[in-house]
RNA sequence: CCGGGUGUGGCGCAGAUUGGUAGCGCGCUUGAAUGGGGUUCAAGAGGCCGCAGGUUCAACUCCUGUCACUCGGACCA
């Protein structure tokens, strides 16, 4: 048995000895994305895209039923356009894109590829907004935006990525406050119920935020190597946009106002959040909710009569209640498990001619690899039990690591002994001075993920500087 | 953008120091057996060495440039 784990993990290297190389093992072995001709920019392959949809899916039923609509904006910004709202242009200016031709003609005025979208809601809100009537505008587009990013690696910072972005009008300020609270509570359940990652939910301190927005909030999750990954993100901006891009509309007291403004998102980084909390040095493990395949059948001793038959008759009665597949293939039956596990099947059916006998087949869990025995004629109404176990399994398991790794620190030299030896997440108090926001990066190498919503005090004192501490923020390396 | 590394059949590598136009493992194809954790045997196919220049009778090998990937840093939703 020892032998043979050896031999299954020759194929990825272990987290342990190399977490990046690891990273980008499971990428390309579990088939979700290769490397493209094109600088900074990847394939996403089937069972990658596969993810992808589902994950879509998922959120934009969630979003639906909260009212929302898609539309779809161009993918060109003009430059006078990006430039109307100066804290915006000044912070995406630096990662566009340019046209500058048509064709072999120059254009009189350069085009952005869209970094974000932003300004062209904006400027079509501006010509749809004409009185309270109208709002609220609850937009969200399905795209893909360009940064032009110094590194890249697949999933987590590429060139080109894939996302959503929602942006919403509202009346009141006190309206798009709310929605922005709404959306990031969309994004923390849709992570903790169909993806089994648990977030922080938390606020962004002014020098992290959105380049425009008034208030970012964000949800932060913990991966395996103790990093943090922004897995999605909300954003108050107040009037200012409207205000920039001359969005006005007739109040019910019969006067002009600005409309307050919001927008979130999330994008294909999730797909590297999903890799990165739940993988193990056997592979990927895949969500049961967002996972292509959650069951896969391998029939055993596919050559002695009736076995192939029996596990294809049973992978269509299976078709109602599981996103089911068979491997069917000549490989042998250990290469398929490992193949199937690389690519993080939460289930795996064997069925031989021993099980055909006894009317039963076995099941193996790819969390914990827990392998059971099913009857026939209970398979229906156990699998979907099992894949909630798989679910809750990923998800404890997650938390755990979370909790185990998250740290306090009240004095500056117990925050650096920290964030030097111990990966995670590090709790300590700030004044709220973005000068020691700095200092800390400086020393420490840490920066601020988020002031949570759930908050507590640590200590008195800054953590910093000393001086009386305002709230309390969670420290530490992102990605 | 700065510094380090890499680029040779589909994948992983050797060959470069001592230039003489390529080799191994896996995979792939075909056939047979096997099949409950990457199964075995046999026979095959497949590369002009990232790209562009230069030196040389001769370049995978030396020189220059360039591109891509990668690690670290800086930057960054």
């Amino acid at each position: 048995m020892a032998d043979n784990n050896k031999k299954m993990v020759e194929a990825i290297t272990p987290m342990d000895e190399d977490f990046a190389k690891w990273y980008t093992d499971i990428v390309l072995k579990a088939e979700l994305a290769c490397y493209s001709g094109v600088r900074g920019c990847m394939i996403i392959r089937p069972y990658g895209t596969a993810l992808w949809e589902n994950i879509r899916n998922d959120l934009d039923s969630r979003f639906k039923a909260l009212g929302h609509e898609n539309i779809m904006l161009p993918m060109f910004i003009p430059e006078s356009l990006l430039q109307r709202e100066k804290d915006h242009v000044e912070g995406f200016a630096p990662e566009v894109a340019w046209v500058t031709h048509g064709g072999e003609e120059k254009l009189a005025e350069r085009l952005c590829v869209r970094p974000t979208s932003e300004t062209l809601f904006c400027d079509h809100y501006a010509e749809i907004i004409h009185s309270y009537r109208d709002l609220p505008k609850l937009y969200n587009q399905w795209c893909s935006v360009v940064r032009w990013e110094k590194t890249t690696r697949p999933f987590l910072r590429t060139t080109e990525f894939f996302w959503q972005e929602g942006h919403t009008m509202h009346e009141t300020a006190d309206e798009a406050m709310e929605e922005t609270e709404r959306m990031l509570n969309v994004y923390a359940d849709f992570c903790e119920q169909s993806l089994a990652i648990p977030v922080l939910k938390g606020r962004k301190t002014e020098k992290e935020k959105f380049a425009g927005a008034l208030a970012t909030y964000t949800i932060e999750a913990m991966m395996h190597d103790g990093k943090a990954l922004q897995s999605g993100t909300s954003h108050y901006f107040g009037d200012g946009f409207a205000r920039a891009f001359g969005i006005q509309f007739t109040g019910r007291d019969n006067t002009l106002q600005y409309p307050f403004q919001t927008s979130w998102g999330m994008s294909t980084r999730i797909i590297g959040a999903i890799i990165m909390t739940h993988g193990d040095d056997n592979g990927l493990v895949m969500p049961p909710a967002v996972a292509p395949v959650q069951l896969v059948i391998v029939p055993i001793a596919t050559h002695k009569p009736g076995v192939l038959e029996a596990a294809s008759a049973l992978c269509d009665d299976l078709k109602s209640v599981v996103r089911v597949r068979i491997d069917d293939s000549d490989n042998s039956p250990g290469w398929k498990f490992a193949e199937h596990e690389m690519k993080g099947v939460p289930l795996r059916l064997e069925i031989g001619p021993r099980d055909i006998q006894n009317n039963q087949c076995v099941i193996v869990r790819r969390d914990n690899r827990e392998k059971i025995i099913v009857s026939l004629n209970e398979i229906k109404e156990k699998l979907p039990l099992l894949l909630k176990a798989v679910h809750d399994g990923l998800y404890q398991k997650a938390l755990a690591r979370r909790n185990s790794m998250t740290y306090t620190a009240e004095s500056m030299s117990e925050l650096i002994e920290l964030a030097d030896n111990k990966p995670g997440f590090i709790k300590a108090m700030w004044c709220g001075d973005e000068t020691c926001e700095t200092e800390l990066k400086e020393k420490a190498g840490i920066t601020s993920r988020c002031i949570p919503f759930e908050q507590h005090e640590v200590s008195k004192n800054c953590v910093c500087c000393g001086k009386p501490a305002k709230e309390l923020v969670v420290w530490g390396k992102a990605y």
